[in-house]
DNA sequence: TTCCACTTTATAATGGTTCTAAATAGCTGT
DNA sequence: ACAGCTATTTAGAACCATTATAAAGTGGAA
């Protein structure tokens, strides 16, 4: 249905693994955070078949180039991925490696004065990192 | 000499290895950004003896832990550091995985208007990351 | 000097991620 | 519906940064 198009109008074949994860991913109340780990548990969860752990690699970097998903700047042994793709900040709780959402109006426009010669701003990403 | 001291004061003998290390790390004339391979290459060309890789770990957790470096939020596969430990925010070229510090007047300030129960907020980092 | 905890070291182990190559499945044109 | 082509999936191997291990070495206090 909708994540058919979606997907063709990317020149992503949707495929039955690409449309079950976009299932687990973009369909849900809120966006959220995950690594390849979570995802992958959500998706043994929710579907009854099984989609190779190459192919969950696949899927989200396909979609991460797509921008569909976006990876968060953290330093952990995981990459993190997050489906919710405006520009947006977060909070980084070091005690248990969970992000929080920072909106921007939390933060405040950013302002970069400084230029780089024959480079222009890709993203401005904040994050805090939050202790006990 | 002066990082003898340095050690000391911190709790951490003052070896032969981290002290040559302290030499490459912090007698310079500018703080620097490094990934442990690179830090080793440094090392390599500026003494005579062979430090071990883990030794070059260890120490280099060691001094982070003791706030004498830090690390630098960036999704790579390898890890970051800065000898700049004063707060201060990064561009990134996405070309050629460089840093570049951005003094705290390019970006101006940051002020993080909402809160977290029971959390402080301990670093906030701004990336921005740069493209062609 | 002696002793002991700290440190270094080589090497193995770990674990997230990427690669490989063969099997499978969309898709286009007939 | 079929053939043919290319994209995709897959299991498993490979990769590689980082961490763990355990034995040898070292700094420093008494």
């Amino acid at each position: 249905m909708k994540f058919i198009e979606k997907l063709r109008n990317s020149g992503l074949r949707p495929t039955k693994q690409r449309l079950q994860i976009c299932e687990v991913l973009f369909n849900t109340e809120r966006t959220f955070h995950f690594t390849i780990n979570e995802l992958e548990q959500k998706i043994k969860d929710k579907i009854d078949n099984k989609i190779s752990l190459a192919t969950i690699y696949n899927t989200v970097h396909a979609f991460e180039k797509k921008g569909y998903l976006k990876q968060i700047p953290v330093n952990s042994n995981q990459t993190y991925f997050d489906t919710n793709i405006t520009d947006h900040h977060h909070f980084y709780n070091l005690k248990d490696g969970k992000l929080i959402d920072l909106e921007n109006s939390d933060v405040g426009p950013i302002n970069i004065k400084r230029k780089i010669d024959g480079k222009k701003i890709k993203s401005i990403e904040v994050l805090v990192k939050l202790e006990d």
